[in-house]
Parts: C-alpha cells; structure tokens; sequence
DNA sequence: ACCTGAACACCGTTCAAGT
DNA sequence: ACCTGAACACCGTTCAAGT
C-alpha cells in the first residue's frame, strides 16, 4: 500500500486506542491494537518504540489530570489538612478514571513531570505546616499507597470469599457491609484520608 | 524417554523453581521453568494446570507465614492497638519475602486460606475493639492498602527523579532523606500504621 | 503415572520493499 | 515519512507416543 497521504497513526491515537482496549479488556497485544486502528501491527513501530513505550504513554495518562489548588497570593492560606484532602483526592481521581490500567504500572514508579509537580506542591504544603524533610517523604509515600491501594482495589474482582465456609461471624458481617466498587473503594480512599490526616494531627 | 522410576517433579517442586525465577529475574516464563528443574515444559503440565495455576501457588506462598498472636485465655486481653499492628507486620513480613513477586499478584485479590484466618483475627479484635462492622471493613482495607503498598514499594526501582529538574527545593529535601530499600519501604510501613492507629484511636 | 517431541496459535519486533 | 508483508525468536498449551 505504501505511505498514506495523511499519516493514518500517532503516538496519541495509538494511546488512546490502547487505553481503549485496556478499559475493554484489562490488557492489550500489538495485534489487537492495531486491527483496532485499522492498520498492520508492524505500523505502529513507526510512531512509537515498542509495547513499553505504549505502557509509559498510558502512565503519563493515569497522571495527567492530577489538578492542584491554586494558591491565591491575597488569600489567607488554607489549613495544611485541607490542602492535603484535595491533592490526594485529585490525584486519586486522575489514577482512577481508568481502573484496569492500574494493574499494568505497579512495575514501576510513576515518573512524569504531572507526578513530580504534584509531588512538590504536597511537599511544599508538609513543609510549611512544620513536617521536617524526613516525616514530608513519609507522608508522601503513605499518600502514595493509600491512592495506589485503592486505585487497584477498583478493578480488583469481586470477592468469592463469602462463601468460604472459613469466615468466621465477625469477618462475614464486616463483608456485609461491602458496597459494589467503585464505591467501596471510594469509601475506603475517604476513610483511609481522614484517618491518615487525623493521625498525622496527633 | 518415559516415565522416570521416581517422578521428576511435583506442584511444590516447580512452585519453588518459580519463585526462584521470580527472585532472580523479576518474572518467569514456562520454558526458564522447565530449564531449571531439568525438563521439558510440556511435563510441566502433569503436575499443574497451567501458569496461571503456578502463580496461585505463588500468591499461597506470599501469604503462607503470617503468624499471628496466640491469645492465651488466662492473660488478660492486649490492647486492640497492639494486637492489630503485630498482625500488619506480620501480613507485610510474610507478603514482603518475595518483593518482585508482589507486582505478578495485583490482578486478583488474596484468596488463600492464611488470608482468610489473618483477616477473621483482625476482624475479631476490630469488633472487640468497638469499631461497628463497616468500620472494621474499613480499617481491614487499609492495612490491605498499607501492605501492598509498602510491599510494592520494596520492589520498586530508585527513582531517578533526583536528576529531573522539575524537582523543587522542598521536595528535593525530603527525597535527600530517603534511605534504601528495603529500609525505606519498611521505614514507611511503620510510619504509616503509627499514624493509622494514632488516627483510629480519635 | 509421568516425561518427551512435535505441533499449534499467538506474541513482540525487525526490516526490506513499496509509495 | 509511513504503511505493508514476510520473517524471526519466543511464548503457553495440547496431545499422541513412549515407558
């Protein structure tokens, strides 16, 4: 066939049928990806280096939504607490549009410039409220957990547990209790958030 | 060939070739398996079903040492606090054996018998405690939440954002005090369920 | 019962050939 | 510059054939 007169492929519409694919199917292959582009799988070596590439594309994505309180400079300064709830809770948001994508990248540590800006304005925040250096990359990190946790428990299967004749009465009325996700694991995140600043008071 | 005098392999044999791999290479793939343990892959498939089957007795493995406390019925009761911490750290010791394991087993929650007993003894020192069901839900969820994170973390490669310049001065400061892993992610862990408890206590 | 060898469908990637 | 088709090495799995 040769070259097309309009480039039929990008970098960016590559991502975005993959991420398709990824919310479709919890994964995708070359091949399926491009029979979803309506080209041959060797076509997409010419926009992008090959299926890592892809996944740190879709990385980049999770993160890219990430939106920060804007600090008016005549305002009085929000309470640490609060300025806290909202990154985490916006990056929470960001890395949870696309639930099955999580799974695919606990290999590695986010990595991009949404991620590090996000990083600096949480410790730019615990630093001002009187965390010392050490204590601001704790909380960062246990940030890090509770949104990465809760991210993958969205996509996470429902659990057969409930019917494991090894729960015991206590476990089995907590279970109960469990909502259909994603609102379980909002809850959780909410909970988790609370818990986290109240102790971090202390 | 044939059939050997004494069978060549078994479901543990080859658990234990593969968390090898896991161990040495981050991942594993039915021919290395097979390789190791001196055979062909298709005789993998007399003793398991399938990789997905050896990656269930990987994620048995993960779970199989969490020890947890033994209520003497003459002592008096231990503080709730206590109680619940040893059995984190003893879920994250056990998870944490294997760090590059941790990252095959995100797909699927834990659906292993030593799961089940940890999470009905939480659950029985949660309601103990007074926390009402979906409260327990809750704070078992978080400890899942603190677990994998921390175990993830572990496994994690260093982040080489200290190069980026996108990293501001307080961020920079608190990622300068970040000490290797695995003392770094073992370091948060225990930041991380002071600060849960100390929350919950409130 | 348990190991083997051949075979199958599939995957990610490369590269010369076309326009 | 960008798509194609053929090719390569690799993967997970099946199954008849051997003992």
């Amino acid at each position: 066939m040769g070259r097309p007169r309009t480039p039929l492929l990008s970098a960016d519409r590559i991502a975005d049928a993959a991420l398709e694919l990824v919310n479709a199917t919890g994964g995708f292959t070359m091949p399926a990806l491009a029979a979803r582009l309506g080209v041959r799988p060797s076509s997409l070596y010419n926009h992008v280096a090959g299926r890592d590439a892809i996944v740190e594309l879709l990385r980049e994505r999770a993160m890219s939504e990430v939106e920060l309180p804007s600090c008016d400079p005549g305002q009085p300064p929000r309470p640490w607490r609060e300025a806290v709830a909202d990154i985490a809770r916006s990056y929470r948001r960001s890395y949870s549009r696309y639930p099955r994508l999580i799974p695919l990248l606990t290999a590695y540590p986010v990595n991009s410039a949404s991620a590090i800006t996000m990083y600096n304005t949480l410790a730019v925040t615990l630093v001002q409220a009187g965390f010392d250096h050490a204590d601001t990359l704790r909380v960062i990190t246990l940030i890090d957990y509770l949104v990465l946790g809760s991210a993958l428990d969205v996509a996470a299967p429902e659990e057969p547990w409930l019917a494991s004749a090894e729960v015991g009465p206590e476990f089995a009325a907590a279970l109960a209790t469990a909502t259909p996700n994603p609102h379980r694991a909002d809850d959780a995140f909410e909970y988790g958030l609370s818990v986290l600043l109240t102790g971090l008071e202390a």
